[in-house]
DNA sequence: TTATTATGCATAAGAAAATTATGTATATAT
DNA sequence: ATATATACATAATTTTCTTATGCATAATAA
């Protein structure tokens, strides 16, 4: 994912926002959308990915539709209702985080 | 820790900064001055922090000194001279994570 | 034309970092 | 006397990730 630990937790949060931005993604688009916003700085491995996804569906924060293109099985998902809710959150969390770390490495802004 | 996972892979990015600031610090004073700095919203676990300056100690990151004040005992952790290198990539990569997130998170204004 | 790269899914074994639950011990406040 | 605060430690378990596979089709390069 990258050579640093900080990612660890994030990619639930990753997932959902661009989720929720895009509409519908599939896996492997997701790994390529990362990669081009983050410049190559992020790439997300399949290993990570897909448990990730099935996780997120059997939680019931996601929903599938399979499709086929250019003969090549596509995995479909979107953001459901509590789906919708619960990116908010992440999303806030994530603000909190930052809000959180900066107090604790730069004191003086905070 | 907290309630959101983000704070997975922070710990140590967290000690390390603390101890650059303050010098030296035991391991109760670290969980109270992160609690204290953070107005309650970061709680660290003895179960996290402990196994974590055992670590850092390990790698060559941290130097102990035994204390004792009013009977009981007290581990004193001073970052050493690659501990200090150590703490400047963390926080460098902290930046570069902040950074990262809000490129995915807030397109527009990456 | 054959090998590699890209696309697209999936899972299993192992490592890393945390949580949760204990355990020991002393000091202080109720 | 009991609970809370101070101060350390570790073990079992869980979560999340990496690394290594595996299958399959399409496109490109050698």
């Amino acid at each position: 994912m990258s050579n640093s630990k900080l990612y660890k937790g994030s990619l639930n949060t990753i997932i959902l926002k661009l989720l929720n931005e895009q509409g519908k993604m599939y896996g492997y688009e997701i790994t390529q959308k990362v990669k081009a916003l983050t410049k190559g700085e992020l790439n997300i491995t399949e290993g990570a990915l897909y448990p990730a996804l099935h996780k997120l569906e059997a939680e019931g924060l996601l929903d599938v539709e399979v499709a086929k293109v250019d003969n090549r099985m596509r995995k479909y998902y979107k953001l459901t209702e509590s789906g919708t809710k619960e990116t908010i959150n992440k999303l806030e969390e994530l603000a909190e985080y930052i809000k959180t770390m900066q107090a604790l490495v730069n004191p003086k802004l905070a």
